[in-house]
RNA sequence: GCGCCCGUGGUGAAACGGAUAUCACGACGGUCUUCGAAACCGUUAUUGGGGGUUCGAAUCCCUCCGGGCGCACCA
């Protein structure tokens, strides 16, 4: 990675408490890469930044990294790396191939990424799949980046909701069987859950001796078997499903409660057993562990399920959650004093819900009201490559809302073909070129364009955005760079010429080419989009 | 009422406190007798208002306006 070897130059010279990146500049009349470290510098040592970055490129210059390097704007220091540098790392990308873009820094260590986590009392909807894709890319960043990953997922299998669940599949049961029934009070609207009754009566053969309990169970798997079918659609496999009711039944939520009681992090207040710690996650909120009936609450699963997260020797632990959950938060982090685990270590990411209009209409995204789109509806219309690279293209904090009749019209002119479209251009340039050796010893000189050097400069920025996404969890970064990776190709192929060239510039270009496809194929698998082979 | 998040061209978005705010869509005007025109090249903005911090603010702080989401013996 280039932009951390200047990183390294950089930080050999300056003292450590100098906080400054390197930037990758699209324009190249700022350098390849620049960096305003002079101007942090020069605060400190109450000097003007032009002296400073003075100082500091009289130290660089040397070094044949870069071709040139210069003082912009009263104290920017711009770098150009050395075009023999460029073209070397674009032999690194066929030397690694698959690999290219990983990096060792996570190796050795593991981490658990907790994603989606949709209630199974109906179908995941457009509302909470942002969380899908998102959870996903981050998995596979981690991968990329040496981490040992577990993908994990939740099932709310018991509590209030499963009873309404239950009896709302009753209501449906019983009409099926032409008997009188009248719909549950704050049961699940929606014709869906009456297909899943329809699906039961096929299943079930004594159709009169079913229970409440038996129905419940059937509605629960067939709507949980259902969620990961369309999660699977998006390219989404979990490790592991950890059920509720199994934390129950196994006595850790029981476990995680007296223990909490024990550390001293509880009250009881009319009948009820609250979760109180006292450190400064929370002031004054707090919630029920135990009802006064004697029943555990969700949270206290949620504490015996974390206290498994933090004690299972994992470095990281991340959770991905819709902002509805926001308020969640701070409990969860008091865990992690509770149990005795690095706070830095646990993070939750919270992703804004999407809100889906008709027009001018904003549909409420409301399982109970029956009244939500689903993914499902949007995979078949739309296609998953256009969902997960829609989703992927806006920070997680960003409210989206999402025109459905828009999406439906404009989905041939979503950016996700323009990128695609980019790989297939080189893709069809490898193909007509028909037979070729790709010689590692190659004098790739021949590559002085500036449409041949912007193409390298964007490949091999490759591996530093992975970096990135790492280090801030920022992974709709990819989707960005795929557009601009895409667009310096499109741009080199108006262009330049590939087939037809003279021999050198013929095997150097295909050399390119190949590169091309190399650090399209990884992207779009750290992406979970298709790798098409044309369109 | 309290808390979290957001406000950027006509529309949807991008931008570790950095330089002339970046893309896509739409609109208008150009480019195919050579590797796929699903492409390329032009034109289209004083970042919701007002203060402040800073050499430098879309970004940080205060305030106002507008929107989303939480504040349950739900999950």
């Amino acid at each position: 990675m280039i932009k951390e070897e200047i990183l390294k130059l950089v930080k050999n010279i300056v003292p450590e408490d100098i906080h400054f990146d390197i930037e990758f500049q699209e324009d190249g009349k700022f350098g390849h890469y620049s960096t305003s470290v002079a101007f942090a510098l020069a605060k400190k040592e109450k000097k003007l930044p032009s002296i400073v970055a003075k100082e500091i490129i009289e130290i660089l210059q040397k070094n044949t990294l870069f071709e040139k390097i210069e003082i912009a704007a009263g104290g920017f220091i711009n770098f150009w790396i050395s075009k023999d540098v460029l073209r070397g790392e674009l032999k690194n990308i066929l030397e690694k191939k698959g690999a290219y873009g990983q990096n060792k820094k996570g190796s050795g260590k593991k981490i658990r990424i907790e994603y989606v986590s949709a209630n199974p009392t109906g179908p995941i909807h457009i509302g909470n799949a942002r969380g899908g894709p998102y959870g996903e890319s981050l998995a596979r960043v981690y991968e990329e980046s040496g981490y040992e990953v577990l993908r994990e997922y939740l099932h709310n299998d018991v509590g209030g909701q499963i009873d309404k669940l239950g009896e709302t599949l009753w209501y449906w049961y019983e009409k099926k069987l032409g008997k009188d029934a009248t719909f549950p009070e704050g049961g699940y609207q929606g014709e869906y859950l009456e297909e899943v009754v329809t699906a039961a009566l096929k299943k079930f053969e004594n159709k009169e001796n079913i229970t409440v309990a038996r129905l419940t169970e059937f509605g629960l798997d067939y709507i949980f078997e259902n969620n990961m079918g369309v999660l699977k659609r998006m390219g989404i496999l979990f490790d592991l499903i950890r059920k509720e009711s199994e934390l129950i039944s196994s006595g850790k939520t029981q476990e995680a409660i007296d223990i909490t009681k024990k550390k001293g992090a509880t009250k009881e207040n009319e009948g009820a057993l609250w979760f109180s710690p006292k450190d400064e996650f929370l002031e004054d909120r707090e919630a029920v562990i135990v009802k006064s009936n004697g029943r555990p609450t969700y949270f206290a699963s949620d504490i015996a399920y974390h206290k498994e997260k933090f004690e299972s020797g994992y470095d990281f632990v991340i959770d991905v959650f819709g902002s509805n959950h926001h308020g969640h938060v701070p409990k969860l982090q008091a865990l992690t004093k509770l149990f005795g685990y690095d706070s830095e270590k646990f993070k939750v990411l919270l992703y804004q819900f999407v809100r889906v209009k008709r027009g001018n209409e904003v549909i409420k995204m409301s399982k109970r009201a029956g009244t939500y789109v689903t993914t499902e509806e949007l995979l078949d219309e739309v296609g998953r490559d256009n969902v997960v690279f829609s989703l992927l293209s806006s920070a997680p904090t960003t409210h989206i809302d999402f025109d459905l009749e828009a999406v439906k019209q404009k989905s041939m002119q979503n950016p996700v073909y323009y990128v695609q479209y980019a790989y297939v251009r080189a893709r069809s340039i490898g193909e007509k070129a028909g037979t070729f050796v790709l010689d590692p010893t190659i004098d790739l000189s021949y590559l002085h364009t500036n449409e041949d050097l912007f193409l390298i400069r964007k490949l091999i920025q490759f591996p530093e955005i992975i970096d990135m996404c790492v280090s801030d969890f920022e992974v709709h970064r990819l989707t960005r760079y795929a557009t601009e990776l895409a667009r310096a190709f499109h741009n080199f192929y108006e262009k330049e010429h590939v087939i037809g060239e003279k021999e050198e510039i013929f095997q150097a270009r295909i050399f390119l080419i190949e590169a091309t496809k190399i650090v399209f194929e990884n992207l779009f698998r750290v992406i979970g989009i298709n790798i098409p082979e044309s369109m």
